[in-house]
RNA sequence: AUUCUCAGCCGGCG
């Protein structure tokens, strides 16, 4: 049954809704891991209106992995109120279910409401922090987003690359440089962020630079500076780029 | 890696 779990998982990973169903449907039998397998395999497809169907009709009971699921695919349909009901309807309620509200009405730019889930929740831990501190960031709440970010008990490389990024799009680029410069480690997201804040301010070559030191680059940091380039029309160095890109799309 | 939650670019869909 594990085997037949893992492959509705591996079809539905590549979008491949049938393939799995019809796995899904050949199972001898089925555990909860087989019913939220599928039923994950038609949310992160945005077969919304199925997967609801399944939670509502066909699974013979859920557990709070089910509940999380289609809590989470509302959320990211933009369809908070769904969310919530989901969410209400839900017997108990573990951390991963109040950070799916929570990141529900972050999605949706929803703050008063985030802060009210924020402030009601049992426990919370550093991915609720990290939403509500990219909820402020993102809304240019900056003062906001800086004294979560202060008083956090532990930040990872999310909470920094989320400040970063929340100067970026507040065109605070020398904010964004010198906590860059501070942090503990960097990865391709961070640098991508980086890059970005460098180029939205003009900056191409600091921007290169960044991108030159990545430790790996992957389709989004190609595509950053070469629509930086583009941006500001340096048109010789963007089809340098292109040409230099291992993958294109 | 058998199922659920957080950060970066572009595009598609609504």
């Amino acid at each position: 049954i594990t085997s037949f779990n893992t492959m509705v998982s591996a079809y539905a990973q590549h979008g491949r809704i049938d393939d799995a169903r019809r796995m899904f449907e050949a199972l001898p039998e089925r555990d909860m891991v087989s019913w939220n397998g599928m039923l994950t395999a038609y949310a992160q497809n945005n077969r919304l209106v199925e997967a609801a169907e399944m939670f509502l009709r066909e699974m013979p009971k859920h557990d709070m992995v089910s509940g999380n699921i289609l809590l989470a695919a509302y959320g990211q349909a933009g369809r908070v109120d769904d969310a919530k009901r989901v969410f209400d309807g839900m017997m108990e309620h573990n951390l991963v279910a109040w950070n799916g509200v929570l990141i529900a009405y972050a999605e949706n730019a929803r703050i008063e409401d985030a802060k009210l889930v924020f402030d009601a929740m049992p426990d919370s831990d550093i991915v609720s922090w990290n939403v509500m501190l990219g909820l402020y960031a993102q809304a240019g709440h900056l003062e906001e987003s800086e004294s979560l970010f202060g008083v956090m008990r532990q930040r990872n490389i999310v909470s920094w690359t989320s400040m970063v990024s929340g100067y970026a799009q507040n065109r605070q680029l020398q904010q964004a440089r010198g906590l860059f410069l501070q942090m503990p480690q960097w990865n391709v997201v961070t640098c991508t962020a980086m890059l970005l804040a460098y180029a939205r301010d003009g900056h191409l070559d600091e921007a290169k630079l960044v991108f030159d030191g990545m430790p790996e680059r992957d389709q989004a940091a190609w595509n950053a500076l070469l629509e930086a380039y583009a941006e500001a029309r340096h048109l010789d160095d963007a089809k340098d780029l292109f040409d230099r890109m291992p993958e294109r799309n």
